[in-house]
DNA sequence: GTGCATGCAAATTTTTTGCAGATGC
DNA sequence: GCATCTGCAAAAAATTTGCATGCAC
């Protein structure tokens, strides 16, 4: 996960100015291991709503943060560590996400671009299912 | 693609009344070949504002819409030929979408079961190009 | 006839924009 | 110093809700 100062320095380094409404954006970014909306970040930090969102915009534009689908149609961001192309594996009890290094489906790509004549130049995974500790905590009855 | 006729079958046999507003809504629906926003069907039938979220709603919880997530983000509803889970091949420069009807995503799903812990239930996935025709007129330097 | 559905308008929610003043570099 | 940022408030966009009336069945 790309500390505070990596990304202070990444802002830098491109020319953007180091403010304390963008420090607090990042604060409130950091303190959320998974995913998030604008609006939560918007709730917790002193900053204005529009920094925030114009923050928030900026941040994804550079890389340091990815969109995560949820399985029901929202779209929230996340610190990403990797600034490549990467998927999701989202924990549909817990919300925490997990990235997945690698991209396997290379193949299916080829494959598709072969019997469709698409030139294939993205795509979008997400996975959806429940974590070990959900599983656990389900089966102890924990859940409802 | 479901006709108009079929749709209308589905609704009735659920117990959902055929009204002026749900076909206006429905004809709308039926001319787009591709994906289309609520928005874009509000103003393409005189129905109300309401009636056509309400009725997108539930064609959506009927299955008879999926969604497509479009590459800038933007979540799109679509006319889904087929009520099981399928993916999308989107094209980046006329919109043109292709169902593809197989998931060929079914052993990452249990790679990643098994290297995870993850009790995977769902995933998402879209792959965005340039259709066959697309880069023809590209080619010919039809695009810019 | 009865209850689901509509349409309007108003309320919400979410995001963007304009702009005067503040401030990082 | 000066262009970039901020914060506010207002605008714009996107969706939802309440409710009296209408109409499918």
């Amino acid at each position: 996960m790309p500390a505070l100062e990596s990304i202070e320095r990444a802002l830098g380094a491109r020319g953007y100015r180091l403010t304390p409404a963008r420090r607090a954006v990042l604060h409130a970014i950091l303190r959320h291991p998974d995913h998030f909306s604008a609006e939560e970040v918007m709730r917790q930090t002193s900053a204005g709503r529009a920094t925030v969102f114009r923050t928030v915009r900026l941040l994804y534009e550079l890389g340091i943060l990815c969109r995560v689908l949820l399985e029901d149609g929202r779209l929230h961001y996340r610190l990403s560590d990797r600034r490549r192309h990467h998927h999701h594996l989202v924990c549909v009890g817990c919300g925490r996400v997990q990235d997945l290094e690698e991209c396997t489906v290379t193949g299916l790509v080829r494959e598709l671009s072969r019997s469709t004549g698409y030139q294939i130049q993205g795509h979008w995974l997400e996975f959806y299912g429940r974590c070990l500790s959900c599983r656990h905590s389900e089966e102890t009855g924990g859940d409802r």
